[in-house]
DNA sequence: GCGTAAGGTTACTCAGCGGTAGATAAGGCG
DNA sequence: CGCCTTATCTACCGCTGAGTAACCTTACGC
């Protein structure tokens, strides 16, 4: 059993399941975040990976199937760490700040996930399109669900001003794009970034719930 | 529900070349909304148009060159809805309230053209990113004009809290993402989701320009 | 040892689509 | 009417890339 240690290095050690899709995901959500679903193609993603065509095929399925194992992974990762950031137990207002620090942190870290699951998984029309606005959907009734309560606490009523699922829809949007932004501009923290947005956002909430109301005038 | 677009049953009459211009761009935006770059084919184009293929190459050219027409064409468009209906000499308030008024009104109306303008042409990289990165910035330095005026006027010093181009990034980014969510939530009219942003947005705003700032708790 | 299943590969098929060559019809002008 | 120009079509080519068949090879239980 005297094994060499380096033998040809083409020749790839075997390895178990687990860890080769493991490495398989890694590398298509790399080469989906850079080329899109499109361009990206199945011999790129298994050169990358390290690893031959059939292999994809025999452990993740065709490409669609590859795609949505990656969006489902990203997505997950990205809420439980969303999740995992927010303190259940404290003021809608911060609640609302710890779930941006996180999100921004898990941008950072993860850039192509983030890319592939904004950028990529929406143009692709198809089943992609639910598996996104699902998680999309879950962040809209979270923020949703801070907005009306913290509303209903100081006793909004429901106006023409105010939709908390427009809002909610408004200030993810905000936060979405705000991380596109930021991937051109990395030269903020994301504490910063987080900052920003509260102070837009939850300051003019507060005007909107003490009652005042921005209007048109007649210009 | 998908009527027949097809060409009249007469062989097509010969037309002036900007005429048949038109339609192709018409199709192609139309066949680009619908299923993206890549997976339109020109076939479906020229099929859409009511011409034969080899007359889009001989017009437009290729299919790259083809998709920047289109892009071009709608940047175009956009930007002047947007910039005719701003009368540049009331408050920046209000010169904000009736760009996205027009900008929603835009969307409204064109929306093949504003889902190839945001959701395909910005995942297809190579020279097309930049067109609509052009456009955006566009958009994100006319807003930010207005804001830092804004806070000029009533003496906002530069602080941490406040990065004119962040928050005109931020807003931006708002009015695109609402304008996305208002695809799938017709039932709103364009006054009132302009008056949703401007009330989250400008009232913010104001208190930052006030000095009131949210900063976190101990929690 | 040795059979067998799981890990792994090479090398192919085949459809779809971008792009083009060459034929055809329609007008204008003497 | 004949002739040229230009608009337009039919029919094809070649490449790229998804997906697969068939084969090899190592580990390990018995």
């Amino acid at each position: 059993m005297t094994e060499d240690v380096r033998r040809s290095p083409e020749r790839a050690k075997r390895l178990p399941r687990a860890v080769r899709e493991k490495q398989i995901l890694d590398a298509a959500v790399a080469v989906f975040s850079r080329h899109g679903y499109h361009s990206a193609s199945m011999d790129e993603i298994s050169d990358v990976a390290g690893v031959s065509k059939p292999m994809i095929y025999s452990y993740l399925g065709a490409k669609e199937d590859l795609f949505i194992h990656c969006i489902r992974r990203e997505a997950g990762r990205l809420l439980q760490a969303v999740q995992t950031g927010i303190k259940p137990d404290v003021p809608p207002d911060m609640q609302l700040w710890h779930g941006l620090r996180s999100f921004y942190g898990f941008v950072a870290e993860y850039r192509e996930s983030w890319t592939v699951l904004h950028r990529q998984a929406l143009t692709v029309g198809g089943p992609f399109a639910g598996e996104v606005d699902a998680l999309r959907s879950k962040a809209i009734e979270l923020v949703s669900g801070l907005v009306v309560s913290a509303g209903a606490r100081k006793g909004l009523a429901e106006q023409a001003e105010f939709s908390g699922e427009g809002l909610a829809a408004a200030l993810v949007g905000a936060a979405e794009s705000l991380a596109d932004w930021w991937l051109d501009h990395s030269d903020v923290s994301d504490g910063v970034l987080a900052s920003w947005l509260m102070n837009l956002i939850w300051l003019g909430f507060n005007d909107l719930v003490e009652g005042e109301v921005w209007r048109p005038t007649e210009s």
